[in-house]
DNA sequence: CTCCTTATTTGTAATTATTCTAAAGTAATA
DNA sequence: TATTACTTTAGAATAATTACAAATAAGGAG
């Protein structure tokens, strides 16, 4: 699932019992408009031109009320960092090992496959991660020059 | 890849460079031996008994040593903890939410549509992560009582 | 088998992402 | 506008991981 619109997000704040400040409504926008899956100093890093005083404890308040709320997935690298998707749907993560850019698949046939799986665990589930690892065109060049 | 005896991790360790020690050979055992997907702080608890005196950086050198050479799968989680998979096969890993406990699955639909998935993206892959989080029994039943 | 060289292990200190705390600020409601 | 509980903030605390240098031991030569 992905919210598109900022009267959906605050719906859902609404509905969950959380107020809507300009930092959360930030943080979320962040989020949406890169498309690089961003860390949580990265969010900071980027908001603080807009919100001087920002803190980070804000900006972990509000990724953690995200994605309670469904808005946003987390993802733990093995680098001790966090990232954060706003799509929340079943896709393919495209992670370059070197760079750690990451840039979203979506593939019909992959997700029929999932749902099929999932049936089978006969498991509730609460979500996925599908990561495929790679090096991206500009990490391949980097090694052979 | 399951690596199954002794030998052939030994093998492994020669054809990188790297000498063999007890504690090398433990550690990728005790991965082994459990079921679990167990993080660096697991390990080393449960190597104390046999090992005293192993120091955590021995665990975490021989952990990035084993990822490097491909023997195990490092998975960062959200909990800034990582744990350590020693098939680094095309497998899903179903993860309980609430206590973090890994069990594998694996389902030949999935693996075929996830190579099919990769073909299309045409990109040269280097590993990949395929989680479900849901809640085991276990975790289920303590919410209804 | 013994010696030598060098990689490995160890204990500890340093680093860093994340979480906690309490004072100051503000959204929502009437 | 006044009230109140929730939110933000700055900074301190926590915990996983990494860095460091001295002690140890694997593996090869003799
Ligand atoms: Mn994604
Ligand atoms: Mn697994
Ligand atoms: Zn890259
Ligand atoms: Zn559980």
């Amino acid at each position: 699932m992905v919210l598109i619109n900022r009267k959906d997000l605050i719906d859902l704040f609404h509905e969950n019992g959380y107020k809507v400040t300009p930092q959360r409504l930030a943080i979320f926008e962040c989020i949406m408009g890169r498309r690089d899956h961003p860390s949580a100093s990265e969010i900071h890093s980027e908001l603080k031109r807009e919100y001087p005083t920002i803190s980070q404890a804000t900006i972990y308040n509000t990724l953690h009320i995200l994605r309670d709320i469904g808005a946003i997935q987390e993802l733990g690298f093995e680098d001790g960092k966090t990232r954060f998707d706003p799509d929340t749907s079943i896709h393919v993560n495209l992670v370059c090992t070197a760079c750690g850019k990451i840039t979203d698949f979506t593939d019909e046939d992959l997700v029929k496959a999932w749902i099929g799986m999932v049936e089978k665990t006969a498991k509730k589930t609460v979500g996925q991660r599908l990561d495929l690892y790679y090096k991206c065109t500009h990490c391949s060049r980097m090694v052979s020059e």
